[in-house]
DNA sequence: TTGAAAGCGATACCAC
DNA sequence: GTGGTATCGCTTTCAA
């Protein structure tokens, strides 16, 4: 390795002219500089980026702690933390739990002592690493015990949140996303729309469903509580949630992720239900597959990359001490994709027809 | 920050003997070493890894380049390589292209000269980190350049190759994954089995097709080009091409990926053929959409977790200058997904209604 | 404009 | 068993 020693004494200078050459200090005239700066090219010298961090106290760079690399929106935020970091000359490390294949994917079977065990592991071994920062990445948005480090080094959390709300977090703002779903619905003149929802227990459901009632409340349509099913997330219940909605009469279905649309699809498929003519559906999460079903699937696609950076712009400014503008909690807008299953207006005939439906039932 | 020097204080020994306990090393009575480790866990301390790799002059570290973190097979790679380094009490610093965000999904769109100089400066910044070796992982089998750098530092492709053979690497095996696949349908009764290739210039294509080939001759069946047919990998290409292969009588279509596969599965739907039935139907790279297609697609799974395992012990078997077994280009086994675009064995009736009309068109 | 020297935190040699 | 000290590569202060 070509260290600023060797170059010294090739170019005839003291280490520290090297080092005030190779960073662009003032105080060398502009003959040594250029004469230092063509050695340094020829001996292709590379600084050692651990010595001067060592030395100036200071690493640039940010720890990233992922639940799971291998969940699908993971690797889009990681993306857009490398932009961020990319423009601002920072630098990360990657730490991944594996959660997933550590555990299943089953959150129930998560223990939670062992998992915090495994966490503060990696968390320290950041830290040994000189990290200035810490973005945990969560692989759905669940509450995140707060850690005890959370002293020592600042801790952003993008897509999930940590339960302590001073620490800040950047997530996607479901309840906005399913008012829009729900006021598309609407515009194209449905009033009869049921909603397959995800786990009782998930933010993602409140919310969702929040977003869903204050579209109707906004459009005087009464909410009717047995027209939102809760099912686990899983394709079958989508299948199975559908038939009870359809059977009420409702002409849209709002399913709070594709998978569960998919279902939805599978189930008008067998019973002769044309998704974008019979009924119109949308989805959630803009799954690679809601493009490839038939019909393709309107659904909600999520701001990950934004997450990623909106998280990095986050952390650096509460590194660098700036005032936080926007508050400590940042909620991104999600984009709606409008795709064949939700179909054309409703014609005012069929929507009369399907209102006395809904009365004789 | 707790240092050693901080250690010693209180524990009112040198730091010379702290480092000797931190480290487990002998020469140190039980009575010191637990009193410094009390105090060492008391004040929380956590060594400084830089400053260790600096004075080691080892940082136990490797770095990753990938060509693009969000392409699907990426994830599962680096996962493979962190379980082995975390068995092996590594480290490694992950650098991402972001080839496709850059530069679109299109390998003409690459600028050669502009991606070289971006790996090159990615490689600086690994080495700038005291790396030890760096594995790149492609998003698609392609012979990379070789870099100036593999002089320098150890390199281990994974999911692509150098055109430099003594470079190692490490890739699935495609010809063997087509030789098993066309074996399948062999054995199930299908002897005119149509392929929807990839692209001409790409090495999956040509070892695909020299799998089937293989299978073929195994079985005495005479390879037919005319139901070799060469698509662009997208599905609407899949579409029209199974088209022409079912026109021609083949009993059984190998699309060379999944999404040319469900474009055949768009074609029957249209026209009332039933895949599973009618026609068999492989596809290749077990996307997550081939499990939840109609019908689900019989599919070859590729071993992306254990690409980047061996990709992770070759790196340190090389690092620690052990005799590479197995040689420098490892060729991993796929595994075959049977689903149910397969379908049964074909009947003996069947067949030779299928052979007649191949005989008449 | 230049350079000697201290020191970041840790390791390891060698003397006691 | 224990500890003084040189050193890894670099930055930075201060004196020349």
């Amino acid at each position: 390795m070509v260290t600023i020693r060797e170059i010294s004494k090739k170019a005839n200078v003291s280490i520290a002219t090297v080092s005030k050459v190779l960073n662009g200090k003032p105080g060398v005239s502009k003959f040594t500089a250029d004469h230092v700066l063509s050695i340094a090219r020829e001996l292709n010298y590379r600084p050692n980026l651990n010595a001067r961090s060592l030395k100036k106290g200071q690493s640039q760079t940010l720890g990233i702690i992922t639940e799971d690399l291998t969940v699908f929106n993971t690797p889009d935020i990681i993306d857009g933390i490398d932009v961020y970091c990319e423009s601002q000359g920072y630098h990360y490390i990657l730490s991944n739990l594996r959660l997933n294949k550590r555990y299943g994917n089953h959150p129930d079977d998560i223990d939670i002592k062992e998992c915090t065990k495994l966490i503060n592991s990696l968390t320290d071994t950041l830290l040994s690493k000189q990290v200035n920062g810490i973005i945990y990445i969560g692989c759905h948005s669940h509450a995140v015990v707060p850690t005890k480090y959370s002293n020592e080094i600042p801790f952003v959390y993008a897509y999930c949140y940590s339960t302590n709300p001073k620490i800040p977090s950047v997530m996607y703002d479901d309840q906005k996303a399913a008012f829009e779903v729900t006021q598309l619905l609407i515009n194209k003149g449905h009033t009869h729309i049921g909603v397959i929802a995800g786990l009782r227990e998930s933010i993602h459901t409140t919310n969702r469903i929040l977003g869903y009632q204050e579209a109707l409340y906004t459009n005087n349509i009464p909410y009717n509580p047995r027209l939102t099913l809760y099912g686990n997330w899983e394709r079958d219940e989508g299948y199975y949630l559908s038939e009870e909605l359809i059977k009420a009469g409702v002409t849209a279905i709002f399913a709070h992720n594709d998978l569960m649309a998919i279902g939805v699809i599978d189930y008008c498929n067998k019973h002769g239900i044309q998704v974008g003519k019979d009924l119109s559906l949308f989805g959630f999460d803009n799954r690679e597959i809601s493009a490839y079903c038939h019909p393709t699937l309107s659904t909600v696609s999520l701001p990950l990359f934004e997450i990623g950076q909106h998280a990095t712009r986050l952390m650096l400014d509460i590194l660098a001490g700036h005032n936080i503008e926007g508050g400590l909690k940042i909620m991104l807008p999600c984009s709606i994709i409008e795709r064949e299953s939700t179909g054309l207006p409703v014609s005012k005939e069929k929507n009369k027809s399907e209102e006395s439906h809904e009365t004789r039932s």
